[in-house]
DNA sequence: ACGCTACAGTCTATCGATTGACCAACTATT
DNA sequence: AATAGTTGGTCAATCGATAGACTGTAGCGT
């Protein structure tokens, strides 16, 4: 388990130091561009040649050691890495913190640990200085939080929210599902459902609400008949298009809260021939690459997944522990025209 | 920038060393168990519980800063976070991290770096101690096979190989498509083509090899002719059905090499009112959770990703940096049997 | 001739955990 | 009684980078 390698050669600060002859303090101050140091031109020429040359990166756990005011590492907590939408967010996030200059560490919590406990661990051992969380149930949350801001720890949550929790980035849900039904309209159609999340997920009560609002706002008239609720799956997809059917009046189009939930749907579609676009116009949250490889095509709005991991990681660098994060990122969606929305027509 | 935080309370060894009222090594040895350590029971027991107390947990830039003997944190390259196959391998390598109490830093190469880049820069820091490559094309793992070997550091890559690269574990593709040509066998089809991957790629003539031995090994004739080949993509899946349709004799069976691919060749299919399965079986490599929810569901062979990761870094942990790897995870794929493959009937 | 400032770095303690060397107090042995 | 061995720890140096205090020299004005 020991492995007495035949040593890995590192180059450190104090070998650069001799090769330039000077102190190891110049080169570290000429590294963190310290203001107060004074230096030759030519001392500080040999010294980057000298750290070239041997190719010197200052040792990770010794700057982390020493000088713990900076945040050097963040992690970033996400449900698992098998879909894809938290892939946009991890990748987001990557481009951010190679930006800043932190080292970003993605976890995710595996059936062996619950995130609490990943975090505890993360957090205890100081192997990350601030937290991105994105997921998650709404009690889990709440236990995260608590621990997190007892001990005056850096965090954000990504589009997540529960009692008590002061830092979050919202995507704008909103604007994306108004962005929906407002093309749905505009192909001229008035019967428009919802297959809706449950409301006692975050995020599907959210999405609700503002499908609520976007009906309304585009002068149609709302009523809690025109939502059906179902787990976030393609199962659940399933179930709520069969359920829709049964409601009237019939529909024309059909507003589906989640990506997988659109597929599902699509199925049900085709075993209950229902034809896509021509009978009824689908269109659904998220634009994963799978939209434009189902029959038919699915009109989708793409959430900045991306940017949200992106902007995430800025703010969590750049505000101060314990400022209150409470923002949204506007106007985070665009919409996908694909085959399955089609203009109505009598 | 620099915040000035109220101090983020870290609990460190002497503090655990002054409630239990002994030295900081005491402390030390015991949580590393070290067999040289002679101590009382009662005392054992003061410190444990004085660690329970404060939540202590060693600090992990010293522990890494002083002892860089065993192991403490594996760097994982791979590709991107989008592609859920990657997922897989991440998880697999997530729980082995666990188990082994090493910590695992997951990253891809951004648009922002190169792959080498991003090695060169964990290595030189420090940050890891090891790590498992995924993905990447031939000439990036020789650079990077150079980088590593010529520093000793322990690496091994999955599923990769290129000139020079005396690590690596393998997934058992040859396995794989056997077991998706001889089920097609099994139901009595015997014109078998193939959308393969480009013979450029290593994967993909790895593939296209073992199709030709399955195809032998069957008793079939094999014809460089069966084998079509195409970029691994959804648009290459619809270029090379598109191809086979021209073919003869006439596919009964077809063997994709891809999972985007088969998506591609579907909807290829479906445009060119070829009946899957009734006209021609299809089958296809990789078993993602897209497979059922197509229409129809993909008869699919899935390799063992998960646990390619999870054993990759098992390995890597227990052999010698000097040590040559060169393994395959022996039958690491099961058939999942759906709508698209069925019995050949005259 | 003296103090003063600017310049160009050097010196040293420190972060927290680890490790091999060391030590005091007893007990057992010859 | 002197020595060896055991028990139960303690001590000090160390990993590599960093931050702030400090030093030595040259040049300048008066």
């Amino acid at each position: 388990m020991t492995n007495q390698s035949p040593k890995i050669s590192r180059v450190t600060g104090s070998q650069v130091a001799a090769l330039a002859k000077v102190d190891a303090a110049v080169v570290s101050k000429i590294l963190k561009e310290d203001p107060t140091l004074r230096v030759s031109s030519e001392t500080r020429k040999r010294v980057m040649d000298a750290i070239e040359q041997l190719g010197y990166r200052p040792n990770y756990a010794a700057q982390r050691l020493r000088s713990s005011r900076k945040i050097g590492a963040v992690g970033l907590i996400i449900p698992n890495f098998s879909n894809p939408a938290f892939g946009e967010i991890v990748h987001g996030a990557e481009i951010a913190a190679l930006k800043q200059k932190v080292a970003l560490f993605v976890s995710s919590n595996s059936e062996l640990t619950t995130p609490l406990e990943l975090i505890v661990d993360l957090v205890a051992s100081g192997r990350v200085d601030a937290l991105l969380i994105a997921g998650g149930s709404s009690s889990e949350t709440a236990e995260i939080n608590e621990y997190l801001s007892a001990r005056n720890f850096p965090y954000l949550f990504l589009n997540r929210q529960s009692v008590g929790v002061k830092r979050s980035l919202f995507l704008d849900d909103e604007y994306a599902i108004s962005l929906l039904v407002d093309h749905l309209v505009e192909l001229g159609h008035k019967k428009i459902y919802n297959i809706a999340g449950r409301s006692s997920m975050e995020t599907g009560k959210r999405r609700q609400n503002a499908f609520k609002k976007a009906i309304t706002e585009a002068g149609l008239t709302f009523s809690p008949d025109l939502i059906v609720e179902e787990e976030y799956s393609a199962l659940g997809g399933q179930r709520g298009f069969q359920e829709i059917l049964k409601r009237k009046p019939k529909a024309t189009a059909l507003v589906v809260s989640e990506f997988n939930m659109a597929v599902g749907a699509l199925n049900a579609a085709r075993k209950a021939k229902v034809v896509v676009p021509d009978d009824l116009s689908m269109v659904a949250f998220n634009n994963l690459e799978f939209a434009s490889l189902l029959n038919p095509t699915l009109t989708t709005v793409g959430l900045q997944l991306q940017h949200l991991g992106e902007e995430g990681l800025n703010l969590l660098i750049e505000k101060q522990p314990k400022e209150e994060i409470y923002q949204t990122v506007s106007k985070s969606a665009e919409l996908f025209l694909r085959e399955s929305s089609k203009s109505l027509r009598k």
